[in-house]
RNA sequence: GGCGACGUGGCCAAGUGGUAAGGCAGGGGCCUGCAAAGCCCUUAUUCGCGGGUUCGAAUCCCGCCGUCGCCUCCA
Protein backbone atom coordinates (compact mmCIF):
# COMPACT_ATOMS: atom_id res chain seq x y z
CA UNK A 1 0.00 0.00 0.00
CA UNK A 2 1.72 3.07 -0.79
CA UNK A 3 -1.19 5.88 0.12
CA UNK A 4 -0.11 8.83 2.31
CA UNK A 5 -2.22 10.86 4.39
CA UNK A 6 -1.95 13.99 6.53
CA UNK A 7 -3.26 12.56 10.49
CA UNK A 8 -4.55 15.69 12.04
CA UNK A 9 -2.95 14.14 15.24
CA UNK A 10 0.36 14.03 14.83
CA UNK A 11 0.14 17.16 11.89
CA UNK A 12 2.16 14.61 9.36
CA UNK A 13 1.55 13.04 6.31
CA UNK A 14 2.78 9.49 7.07
CA UNK A 15 2.06 6.12 5.08
CA UNK A 16 -1.70 4.84 5.08
CA UNK A 17 -2.09 1.54 6.58
CA UNK A 18 -4.86 -0.50 8.01
CA UNK A 19 -5.79 -2.56 11.09
CA UNK A 20 -6.95 -4.87 9.14
CA UNK A 21 -5.11 -6.15 5.85
CA UNK A 22 -7.46 -5.22 2.60
CA UNK A 23 -10.22 -3.84 5.08
CA UNK A 24 -11.11 -0.07 6.35
CA UNK A 25 -13.24 1.18 8.97
CA UNK A 26 -14.07 4.74 8.41
CA UNK A 27 -16.12 6.98 10.58
CA UNK A 28 -17.47 10.18 9.79
CA UNK A 29 -19.23 13.05 11.74
CA UNK A 30 -22.58 13.33 10.13
CA UNK A 31 -24.72 16.39 10.28
CA UNK A 32 -27.67 17.56 12.91
CA UNK A 33 -30.35 17.87 11.15
CA UNK A 34 -32.68 20.59 11.83
CA UNK A 35 -32.75 22.93 8.89
CA UNK A 36 -31.72 22.16 5.69
CA UNK A 37 -28.03 21.35 4.52
CA UNK A 38 -25.92 24.01 3.44
CA UNK A 39 -22.64 23.65 1.21
CA UNK A 40 -20.78 23.70 3.49
CA UNK A 41 -22.05 20.57 4.41
CA UNK A 42 -21.80 19.80 0.50
CA UNK A 43 -18.01 20.16 0.96
CA UNK A 44 -17.02 18.25 3.76
CA UNK A 45 -19.02 15.52 2.41
CA UNK A 46 -18.00 15.37 -1.25
CA UNK A 47 -14.59 15.20 0.26
CA UNK A 48 -15.00 12.50 2.24
CA UNK A 49 -16.86 10.76 -0.76
CA UNK A 50 -13.50 11.50 -2.89
CA UNK A 51 -11.82 10.21 0.15
CA UNK A 52 -13.96 6.86 0.37
CA UNK A 53 -14.21 6.10 -3.76
CA UNK A 54 -9.97 6.77 -3.54
CA UNK A 55 -9.88 3.92 -1.13
CA UNK A 56 -12.45 1.51 -2.55
CA UNK A 57 -10.98 2.07 -6.19
CA UNK A 58 -7.84 1.06 -4.83
CA UNK A 59 -9.17 -2.50 -3.92
CA UNK A 60 -10.06 -1.90 -0.01
CA UNK A 61 -13.04 -3.11 1.15
CA UNK A 62 -14.31 0.26 3.20
CA UNK A 63 -16.69 0.00 5.50
CA UNK A 64 -18.00 3.39 5.92
CA UNK A 65 -19.98 4.90 8.54
CA UNK A 66 -21.79 8.44 9.28
CA UNK A 67 -24.22 9.26 11.98
CA UNK A 68 -27.17 11.40 12.04
CA UNK A 69 -27.27 13.40 15.06
CA UNK A 70 -30.95 14.37 16.29
CA UNK A 71 -31.10 14.99 19.78
CA UNK A 72 -29.17 17.08 22.40
CA UNK A 73 -27.36 19.72 20.24
CA UNK A 74 -27.99 23.23 22.10
CA UNK A 75 -27.43 26.75 20.60
CA UNK A 76 -25.36 29.47 22.16
CA UNK A 77 -28.13 30.49 23.72
CA UNK A 78 -28.86 27.18 25.34
CA UNK A 79 -31.48 26.57 22.98
CA UNK A 80 -32.04 22.73 21.55
CA UNK A 81 -31.50 23.20 17.84
CA UNK A 82 -34.40 20.91 16.49
CA UNK A 83 -36.72 22.19 19.85
CA UNK A 84 -35.73 25.29 17.79
CA UNK A 85 -36.83 24.12 14.18
CA UNK A 86 -39.92 21.61 15.99
CA UNK A 87 -40.71 25.60 17.19
CA UNK A 88 -39.94 27.15 13.71
CA UNK A 89 -42.29 24.66 11.78
CA UNK A 90 -44.90 23.96 14.82
CA UNK A 91 -44.12 20.19 14.54
CA UNK A 92 -43.03 17.26 16.74
CA UNK A 93 -39.43 17.49 16.91
CA UNK A 94 -38.80 13.62 15.54
CA UNK A 95 -40.92 14.94 12.64
CA UNK A 96 -38.70 17.73 12.08
CA UNK A 97 -35.41 15.02 12.49
CA UNK A 98 -37.13 13.04 9.88
CA UNK A 99 -38.22 16.01 7.20
CA UNK A 100 -34.40 16.90 7.19
CA UNK A 101 -32.86 13.80 7.73
CA UNK A 102 -34.71 13.36 3.88
CA UNK A 103 -33.83 16.50 2.85
CA UNK A 104 -30.16 15.62 3.59
CA UNK A 105 -30.34 12.41 1.70
CA UNK A 106 -31.81 13.60 -1.29
CA UNK A 107 -28.46 16.34 -0.94
CA UNK A 108 -26.30 13.91 -1.17
CA UNK A 109 -27.69 11.61 -3.20
CA UNK A 110 -28.33 14.92 -6.07
CA UNK A 111 -24.25 15.54 -5.40
CA UNK A 112 -23.57 11.83 -6.11
CA UNK A 113 -22.27 11.18 -2.74
CA UNK A 114 -22.05 7.39 -2.43
CA UNK A 115 -24.54 7.01 0.56
CA UNK A 116 -22.44 4.93 3.69
CA UNK A 117 -23.19 2.02 4.81
CA UNK A 118 -24.35 2.16 8.40
CA UNK A 119 -26.17 5.78 9.16
CA UNK A 120 -27.02 5.52 13.00
CA UNK A 121 -29.25 8.28 14.56
CA UNK A 122 -28.21 9.11 18.29
CA UNK A 123 -31.93 8.84 19.32
CA UNK A 124 -31.54 5.40 18.57
CA UNK A 125 -28.86 5.05 20.49
CA UNK A 126 -29.56 6.04 23.90
CA UNK A 127 -29.16 2.58 25.84
CA UNK A 128 -25.75 2.97 24.16
CA UNK A 129 -24.78 6.10 25.21
CA UNK A 130 -26.03 5.49 28.73
CA UNK A 131 -24.27 2.84 29.28
CA UNK A 132 -20.93 4.33 27.85
CA UNK A 133 -21.62 7.16 30.67
CA UNK A 134 -22.06 4.26 33.28
CA UNK A 135 -18.81 2.73 32.63
CA UNK A 136 -17.15 6.35 32.34
CA UNK A 137 -18.27 6.84 36.07
CA UNK A 138 -17.08 3.13 37.08
CA UNK A 139 -13.71 4.25 35.26
CA UNK A 140 -13.19 7.53 37.56
CA UNK A 141 -13.66 9.56 34.40
CA UNK A 142 -16.95 11.02 35.30
CA UNK A 143 -19.09 12.65 37.69
CA UNK A 144 -22.91 13.32 38.50
CA UNK A 145 -23.87 16.16 39.51
CA UNK A 146 -27.64 17.36 39.83
CA UNK A 147 -28.72 14.53 37.08
CA UNK A 148 -26.14 15.29 34.89
CA UNK A 149 -23.03 13.69 34.21
CA UNK A 150 -19.63 15.48 33.71
CA UNK A 151 -16.56 14.20 32.09
CA UNK A 152 -13.51 14.74 33.92
CA UNK A 153 -10.82 16.66 31.74
CA UNK A 154 -8.38 15.93 34.47
CA UNK A 155 -8.44 12.29 34.22
CA UNK A 156 -7.39 12.27 30.78
CA UNK A 157 -3.68 13.27 30.96
CA UNK A 158 -3.66 13.42 26.99
CA UNK A 159 -7.05 15.59 26.48
CA UNK A 160 -5.43 17.73 23.84
CA UNK A 161 -3.65 15.67 22.37
CA UNK A 162 -5.65 16.44 18.46
CA UNK A 163 -6.24 20.02 19.04
CA UNK A 164 -2.71 20.74 20.74
CA UNK A 165 -4.75 22.87 23.33
CA UNK A 166 -3.41 22.80 26.85
CA UNK A 167 -5.56 22.67 29.77
CA UNK A 168 -4.49 25.54 31.46
CA UNK A 169 -5.01 27.47 28.26
CA UNK A 170 -8.43 26.60 28.13
CA UNK A 171 -9.34 28.00 31.41
CA UNK A 172 -7.60 31.55 30.36
CA UNK A 173 -9.52 31.14 26.85
CA UNK A 174 -13.02 30.21 28.19
CA UNK A 175 -15.45 33.00 26.44
CA UNK A 176 -18.82 31.52 27.88
CA UNK A 177 -19.99 31.79 31.33
CA UNK A 178 -19.99 27.69 32.24
CA UNK A 179 -22.30 25.73 34.53
CA UNK A 180 -21.13 26.63 37.72
CA UNK A 181 -22.04 22.85 39.03
CA UNK A 182 -18.97 21.69 36.95
CA UNK A 183 -15.81 21.06 38.70
CA UNK A 184 -13.40 21.91 36.07
CA UNK A 185 -14.51 24.95 33.21
CA UNK A 186 -13.43 22.82 30.61
CA UNK A 187 -15.40 19.41 31.75
CA UNK A 188 -17.88 18.62 28.91
CA UNK A 189 -21.52 16.91 29.68
CA UNK A 190 -22.15 13.41 29.11
CA UNK A 191 -26.07 13.52 30.11
CA UNK A 192 -28.04 16.41 30.67
CA UNK A 193 -30.98 16.37 32.68
CA UNK A 194 -33.82 17.50 30.84
CA UNK A 195 -35.61 21.15 32.29
CA UNK A 196 -39.53 20.54 32.27
CA UNK A 197 -39.97 22.09 29.34
CA UNK A 198 -37.75 20.14 27.72
CA UNK A 199 -39.51 17.54 25.09
CA UNK A 200 -36.77 15.39 23.86
CA UNK A 201 -36.24 13.44 27.21
CA UNK A 202 -34.98 9.70 28.00
CA UNK A 203 -34.77 8.02 31.56
CA UNK A 204 -31.55 7.59 32.45
CA UNK A 205 -30.17 6.39 36.09
CA UNK A 206 -29.70 9.83 36.63
CA UNK A 207 -33.13 10.88 35.99
CA UNK A 208 -34.54 12.24 33.03
CA UNK A 209 -32.34 13.56 30.69
CA UNK A 210 -30.69 13.77 27.22
CA UNK A 211 -27.24 12.77 25.93
CA UNK A 212 -24.62 15.68 25.84
CA UNK A 213 -23.27 15.84 21.85
CA UNK A 214 -19.74 13.98 21.60
CA UNK A 215 -20.96 11.22 23.40
CA UNK A 216 -23.10 9.33 20.12
CA UNK A 217 -20.01 9.53 18.11
CA UNK A 218 -18.25 7.54 20.49
CA UNK A 219 -21.04 5.08 21.31
CA UNK A 220 -21.80 4.84 17.43
CA UNK A 221 -18.30 4.30 16.31
CA UNK A 222 -17.56 1.69 19.32
CA UNK A 223 -20.48 -0.49 18.28
CA UNK A 224 -20.50 -0.25 14.44
CA UNK A 225 -16.48 0.01 14.28
CA UNK A 226 -14.87 -1.18 17.06
CA UNK A 227 -12.78 1.00 19.93
CA UNK A 228 -9.98 0.63 17.45
CA UNK A 229 -10.91 1.29 13.97
CA UNK A 230 -8.94 3.21 10.97
CA UNK A 231 -9.81 6.73 9.83
CA UNK A 232 -12.15 9.15 11.64
CA UNK A 233 -13.21 11.85 9.49
CA UNK A 234 -14.60 15.48 9.81
CA UNK A 235 -14.86 18.92 9.27
CA UNK A 236 -11.65 21.29 10.56
CA UNK A 237 -14.06 23.09 13.22
CA UNK A 238 -14.85 20.08 14.55
CA UNK A 239 -11.42 19.15 15.69
CA UNK A 240 -12.56 21.16 18.86
CA UNK A 241 -14.04 20.40 20.76
CA UNK A 242 -16.00 17.69 19.35
CA UNK A 243 -13.34 15.85 18.24
CA UNK A 244 -11.37 15.99 21.40
CA UNK A 245 -13.90 15.30 23.57
CA UNK A 246 -14.49 11.75 21.39
CA UNK A 247 -11.06 11.20 22.06
CA UNK A 248 -10.67 11.51 25.52
CA UNK A 249 -14.50 10.03 25.92
CA UNK A 250 -13.40 6.73 24.00
CA UNK A 251 -10.18 5.98 25.28
CA UNK A 252 -10.84 6.33 28.49
CA UNK A 253 -13.91 3.83 28.42
CA UNK A 254 -11.88 1.12 26.55
CA UNK A 255 -8.62 2.04 27.16
CA UNK A 256 -7.59 1.57 23.43
CA UNK A 257 -6.34 3.84 20.58
CA UNK A 258 -9.85 5.30 19.07
CA UNK A 259 -8.97 6.35 15.08
CA UNK A 260 -5.76 5.63 13.80
CA UNK A 261 -5.94 8.27 11.97
CA UNK A 262 -7.62 11.72 11.58
CA UNK A 263 -8.68 13.37 8.38
CA UNK A 264 -10.03 17.05 8.72
CA UNK A 265 -11.92 18.86 5.82
CA UNK A 266 -11.12 22.67 5.49
CA UNK A 267 -13.92 24.72 5.96
CA UNK A 268 -15.98 26.68 3.30
CA UNK A 269 -16.68 30.30 3.07
CA UNK A 270 -19.23 32.58 0.87
CA UNK A 271 -17.29 35.51 -0.57
CA UNK A 272 -15.03 35.51 2.34
CA UNK A 273 -16.76 34.92 5.84
CA UNK A 274 -18.34 32.19 7.30
CA UNK A 275 -21.92 31.44 6.28
CA UNK A 276 -23.91 32.44 9.34
CA UNK A 277 -27.98 32.45 9.53
CA UNK A 278 -27.29 35.93 11.06
CA UNK A 279 -25.27 37.47 8.00
CA UNK A 280 -28.09 36.20 5.82
CA UNK A 281 -25.35 34.85 3.59
CA UNK A 282 -26.22 30.65 3.90
CA UNK A 283 -26.30 28.92 0.67
CA UNK A 284 -28.53 25.65 0.95
CA UNK A 285 -27.15 22.65 -1.27
CA UNK A 286 -30.36 22.88 -2.96
CA UNK A 287 -29.72 26.85 -3.80
CA UNK A 288 -25.98 25.39 -5.18
CA UNK A 289 -27.92 22.70 -7.26
CA UNK A 290 -30.37 25.17 -8.63
CA UNK A 291 -27.60 27.19 -9.95
CA UNK A 292 -25.51 24.51 -11.35
CA UNK A 293 -25.39 20.90 -12.42
CA UNK A 294 -24.27 18.65 -9.34
CA UNK A 295 -20.77 17.94 -11.28
CA UNK A 296 -20.23 21.42 -11.04
CA UNK A 297 -19.92 21.37 -7.31
CA UNK A 298 -18.14 18.49 -7.21
CA UNK A 299 -15.39 20.01 -9.65
CA UNK A 300 -15.31 23.37 -7.61
CA UNK A 301 -14.69 21.10 -4.36
CA UNK A 302 -12.52 19.00 -5.84
CA UNK A 303 -10.44 21.63 -7.60
CA UNK A 304 -8.45 22.35 -3.99
CA UNK A 305 -6.92 20.08 -1.42
CA UNK A 306 -9.85 19.02 1.22
CA UNK A 307 -7.68 20.20 3.76
CA UNK A 308 -7.18 23.86 2.11
CA UNK A 309 -10.16 25.99 2.69
CA UNK A 310 -12.29 27.18 0.05
CA UNK A 311 -14.29 30.38 -0.93
CA UNK A 312 -17.87 29.67 -2.39
CA UNK A 313 -18.36 32.77 -4.84
CA UNK A 314 -20.24 32.85 -8.03
CA UNK A 315 -16.60 33.72 -10.48
CA UNK A 316 -15.16 30.85 -8.50
CA UNK A 317 -17.85 28.14 -9.74
CA UNK A 318 -18.45 29.65 -13.15
CA UNK A 319 -14.77 28.89 -13.97
CA UNK A 320 -14.93 25.12 -12.42
CA UNK A 321 -17.98 24.84 -14.56
CA UNK A 322 -16.06 26.07 -17.71
CA UNK A 323 -13.15 23.87 -16.13
CA UNK A 324 -15.62 20.76 -16.32
CA UNK A 325 -17.02 21.22 -19.61
CA UNK A 326 -13.79 20.91 -20.96
CA UNK A 327 -12.53 18.38 -18.65
CA UNK A 328 -15.33 16.05 -19.70
CA UNK A 329 -16.32 17.49 -23.11
CA UNK A 330 -13.77 14.62 -24.82
CA UNK A 331 -15.47 11.90 -22.77
CA UNK A 332 -18.85 12.74 -24.47
CA UNK A 333 -17.61 13.18 -27.88
CA UNK A 334 -16.11 9.49 -27.42
CA UNK A 335 -19.01 8.10 -26.21
CA UNK A 336 -21.20 9.60 -29.37
CA UNK A 337 -18.68 8.64 -32.07
CA UNK A 338 -18.76 5.15 -30.64
CA UNK A 339 -22.69 5.07 -30.79
CA UNK A 340 -23.22 6.53 -33.63
CA UNK A 341 -19.99 5.69 -36.66
CA UNK A 342 -19.28 2.49 -37.76
CA UNK A 343 -15.14 1.89 -37.24
CA UNK A 344 -14.26 1.68 -41.15
CA UNK A 345 -10.91 2.43 -42.22
CA UNK A 346 -10.43 3.35 -38.65
CA UNK A 347 -6.49 4.01 -38.16
CA UNK A 348 -4.81 1.88 -35.68
CA UNK A 349 -4.36 4.27 -33.22
CA UNK A 350 -1.25 4.01 -30.45
CA UNK A 351 -2.64 5.14 -27.37
CA UNK A 352 -2.11 2.89 -25.03
CA UNK A 353 0.87 4.70 -23.11
CA UNK A 354 -0.68 7.80 -23.34
CA UNK A 355 -3.60 5.67 -21.16
CA UNK A 356 -1.08 4.08 -19.39
CA UNK A 357 0.41 7.28 -18.56
CA UNK A 358 -2.57 8.80 -17.28
CA UNK A 359 -3.91 6.20 -15.26
CA UNK A 360 -0.08 6.31 -13.21
CA UNK A 361 0.05 9.59 -12.68
CA UNK A 362 -3.51 9.87 -11.56
CA UNK A 363 -2.86 7.61 -9.04
CA UNK A 364 -0.10 8.98 -8.04
CA UNK A 365 -1.66 12.30 -7.05
CA UNK A 366 -4.50 10.54 -5.42
CA UNK A 367 -1.89 8.24 -3.13
CA UNK A 368 -0.45 11.38 -1.63
CA UNK A 369 -3.27 12.52 0.91
CA UNK A 370 -5.88 12.08 -2.06
CA UNK A 371 -4.41 15.23 -4.40
CA UNK A 372 -7.65 15.45 -6.40
CA UNK A 373 -6.48 18.81 -7.86
CA UNK A 374 -3.22 17.35 -8.92
CA UNK A 375 -5.08 13.92 -10.27
CA UNK A 376 -7.50 16.89 -12.09
CA UNK A 377 -4.65 18.31 -13.67
CA UNK A 378 -3.66 14.70 -14.88
CA UNK A 379 -7.32 14.53 -16.46
CA UNK A 380 -6.86 17.88 -18.56
CA UNK A 381 -3.73 16.66 -19.47
CA UNK A 382 -5.97 13.61 -20.90
CA UNK A 383 -8.65 16.08 -22.39
CA UNK A 384 -5.46 17.72 -24.13
CA UNK A 385 -4.06 14.61 -25.60
CA UNK A 386 -7.70 13.06 -26.56
CA UNK A 387 -9.30 16.07 -28.18
CA UNK A 388 -5.61 16.21 -30.25
CA UNK A 389 -6.47 12.49 -31.04
CA UNK A 390 -10.17 13.24 -32.25
CA UNK A 391 -9.46 15.30 -34.14
CA UNK A 392 -7.50 13.30 -36.75
CA UNK A 393 -9.31 11.79 -39.98
CA UNK A 394 -9.88 8.84 -40.09
CA UNK A 395 -11.33 8.61 -36.59
CA UNK A 396 -9.45 5.80 -33.86
CA UNK A 397 -10.03 2.63 -33.57
CA UNK A 398 -13.18 1.17 -31.49
CA UNK A 399 -10.79 -0.56 -29.06
CA UNK A 400 -8.77 3.00 -28.47
CA UNK A 401 -11.70 4.70 -27.59
CA UNK A 402 -13.03 2.33 -25.49
CA UNK A 403 -9.90 2.52 -23.48
CA UNK A 404 -10.49 6.23 -23.73
CA UNK A 405 -13.95 5.81 -22.56
CA UNK A 406 -12.76 3.84 -19.20
CA UNK A 407 -10.27 6.37 -18.63
CA UNK A 408 -12.99 8.43 -17.85
CA UNK A 409 -15.29 6.44 -16.75
CA UNK A 410 -13.19 4.83 -13.31
CA UNK A 411 -10.87 8.16 -12.89
CA UNK A 412 -13.11 10.80 -13.85
CA UNK A 413 -16.49 8.67 -13.06
CA UNK A 414 -15.64 6.10 -9.97
CA UNK A 415 -13.42 7.93 -8.36
CA UNK A 416 -14.20 12.15 -8.70
CA UNK A 417 -17.85 11.01 -9.64
CA UNK A 418 -17.88 14.34 -12.34
CA UNK A 419 -19.36 12.55 -15.27
CA UNK A 420 -23.28 13.35 -15.94
CA UNK A 421 -25.11 10.89 -14.36
CA UNK A 422 -27.01 10.32 -17.67
CA UNK A 423 -24.17 10.44 -20.13
CA UNK A 424 -23.97 6.62 -20.97
CA UNK A 425 -28.03 6.90 -21.26
CA UNK A 426 -28.68 6.93 -25.06
CA UNK A 427 -32.12 6.11 -26.20
CA UNK A 428 -31.47 4.83 -29.78
CA UNK A 429 -34.15 6.95 -30.70
CA UNK A 430 -33.44 9.71 -29.74
CA UNK A 431 -29.93 9.38 -31.68
CA UNK A 432 -31.35 8.68 -35.25
CA UNK A 433 -34.02 11.82 -34.14
CA UNK A 434 -30.96 13.77 -33.99
CA UNK A 435 -28.70 12.23 -36.83
CA UNK A 436 -31.86 12.77 -39.37
CA UNK A 437 -31.46 16.55 -38.34
CA UNK A 438 -27.88 16.42 -38.75
CA UNK A 439 -28.79 15.14 -42.21
CA UNK A 440 -31.26 17.85 -43.42
CA UNK A 441 -28.85 20.32 -42.04
CA UNK A 442 -26.11 18.98 -43.72
CA UNK A 443 -28.33 19.29 -47.10
CA UNK A 444 -29.34 22.67 -45.86
CA UNK A 445 -25.55 23.86 -45.92
CA UNK A 446 -25.02 22.56 -49.09
CA UNK A 447 -27.41 24.68 -50.50
CA UNK A 448 -25.90 28.16 -48.31
CA UNK A 449 -29.35 27.90 -46.72
CA UNK A 450 -27.85 28.81 -43.67
CA UNK A 451 -31.09 30.30 -42.07
CA UNK A 452 -32.43 26.94 -41.92
CA UNK A 453 -28.99 25.04 -40.98
CA UNK A 454 -28.53 27.95 -38.30
CA UNK A 455 -32.05 27.16 -36.78
CA UNK A 456 -31.40 23.79 -36.69
CA UNK A 457 -28.44 24.11 -34.24
CA UNK A 458 -29.70 26.45 -32.19
CA UNK A 459 -32.90 24.32 -31.40
CA UNK A 460 -30.88 21.57 -30.41
CA UNK A 461 -28.56 23.23 -28.39
CA UNK A 462 -31.81 24.78 -26.62
CA UNK A 463 -32.31 21.34 -25.61
CA UNK A 464 -29.06 20.11 -24.52
CA UNK A 465 -27.40 18.67 -28.35
CA UNK A 466 -24.51 20.59 -29.19
CA UNK A 467 -23.49 20.46 -32.67
CA UNK A 468 -19.68 20.75 -34.09
CA UNK A 469 -18.89 20.82 -37.48
CA UNK A 470 -15.57 19.86 -38.16
CA UNK A 471 -13.25 17.96 -40.97
CA UNK A 472 -15.01 15.00 -41.05
CA UNK A 473 -18.63 15.94 -40.67
CA UNK A 474 -20.72 16.83 -38.23
CA UNK A 475 -20.25 15.71 -34.64
CA UNK A 476 -22.96 16.09 -31.75
CA UNK A 477 -22.91 15.76 -28.30
CA UNK A 478 -25.03 15.60 -25.38
CA UNK A 479 -24.40 15.43 -21.40
CA UNK A 480 -24.46 18.88 -20.82
CA UNK A 481 -28.32 19.12 -21.07
CA UNK A 482 -29.46 19.90 -17.43
CA UNK A 483 -27.38 22.76 -17.93
CA UNK A 484 -29.12 26.20 -17.83
CA UNK A 485 -28.50 28.94 -19.98
C1' G B 1 -5.26 36.71 24.77
C1' G B 2 -4.47 31.24 23.37
C1' C B 3 -4.59 27.29 19.60
C1' G B 4 -4.67 26.23 14.43
C1' A B 5 -4.85 26.94 9.07
C1' C B 6 -3.43 29.91 5.18
C1' G B 7 -0.93 34.03 2.08
C1' U B 8 1.98 31.34 -5.40
C1' G B 9 0.51 35.49 -12.24
C1' G B 10 -5.92 39.45 -13.30
C1' C B 11 -8.86 35.18 -10.68
C1' C B 12 -8.81 29.86 -8.83
C1' A B 13 -5.01 26.44 -7.66
C1' A B 14 -0.78 22.25 -7.54
C1' G B 15 4.03 22.31 -5.89
C1' U B 16 7.27 20.46 1.45
C1' G B 17 15.43 21.36 -0.78
C1' G B 18 17.11 21.32 -7.15
C1' U B 19 15.73 25.78 -10.18
C1' A B 20 7.27 27.77 -10.84
C1' A B 21 1.70 21.91 -12.96
C1' G B 22 -3.24 22.72 -14.37
C1' G B 23 -7.95 25.52 -14.95
C1' C B 24 -10.61 30.34 -15.74
C1' A B 25 -10.02 35.14 -17.90
C1' G B 26 -6.89 38.03 -21.68
C1' G B 27 -3.83 38.50 -26.44
C1' G B 28 -2.19 36.34 -31.41
C1' G B 29 -2.76 32.41 -35.10
C1' C B 30 -5.13 27.89 -37.47
C1' C B 31 -9.85 25.65 -38.56
C1' U B 32 -15.36 27.44 -39.90
C1' G B 33 -20.40 30.00 -44.54
C1' C B 34 -20.83 32.15 -39.53
C1' A B 35 -20.35 29.89 -34.96
C1' A B 36 -19.10 26.44 -31.27
C1' A B 37 -15.60 23.08 -29.89
C1' G B 38 -10.62 22.02 -30.64
C1' C B 39 -5.39 22.79 -31.81
C1' C B 40 -0.72 25.94 -31.69
C1' C B 41 1.71 30.21 -29.51
C1' U B 42 1.49 33.88 -25.56
C1' U B 43 0.80 36.21 -20.01
C1' A B 44 5.06 35.02 -12.64
C1' U B 45 13.45 35.86 -13.49
C1' U B 46 9.21 34.87 -9.31
C1' C B 47 6.14 32.51 -4.79
C1' G B 48 3.02 38.41 1.73
C1' C B 49 7.58 41.21 3.88
C1' G B 50 12.60 41.07 6.27
C1' G B 51 16.57 38.20 7.92
C1' G B 52 19.10 33.26 8.38
C1' U B 53 20.69 27.94 7.05
C1' U B 54 22.39 25.69 2.29
C1' C B 55 26.28 24.75 -3.52
C1' G B 56 21.03 25.56 -4.14
C1' A B 57 14.53 27.52 -0.84
C1' A B 58 8.01 28.95 -2.86
C1' U B 59 9.65 24.72 -0.10
C1' C B 60 13.79 24.43 6.28
C1' C B 61 14.60 28.15 10.71
C1' C B 62 13.58 33.12 13.16
C1' G B 63 10.87 37.69 13.20
C1' C B 64 7.04 40.78 11.22
C1' C B 65 2.47 41.89 8.40
C1' G B 66 -2.25 40.22 6.60
C1' U B 67 -6.69 36.88 5.97
C1' C B 68 -9.65 33.04 7.95
C1' G B 69 -11.23 29.36 11.54
C1' C B 70 -11.65 27.48 16.60
C1' C B 71 -11.57 28.51 22.00
C1' U B 72 -17.56 23.58 25.36
C1' C B 73 -21.62 21.66 22.40
C1' C B 74 -21.99 25.11 14.08
C1' A B 75 -19.83 20.28 9.06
Amino acid sequence: MSITVYNTLIRKKVPFNTIEPGRVRMYVCGPTVYDHAHIGHGKLYISMDMILRYLRYTGLDVLYVQNITDVGHLLDSGEDRIMKGARREQTDPMQVVERYMRSYMDDMDALHNIRPDIMPRAAGHVPEQIAAVEQLIKNGNAYEVNGSVYFDVSSFPEYGKLSGRKIEELQEGTRLNTRAEKRRPEDFALWKRADPEHIMRWNSPWGEGFPGWHIECTAMAIKYLGANFDIHGGGLENVFPHNECEIAQSEALSGETFANFWLHAGSLTVSGVKMSKSLGNSVTIQDALNEYPAEVIRMFVLSSHYRSPIDYSKEAVDAAYKGWQRLIGPALSVQQILLTTQESDAAQSNFSSTIKQTRDDFKTAMDDDFNAPKAIACLFDFAKDVNGLLSEYPRPDDATLQSIAEVYNDLAGTVLGLLPANSTTSVNRDNELIEILVDLRKTARKQKDFATSDAIRDKLATIGVILEDGQSGTTWKTGFSNLSE
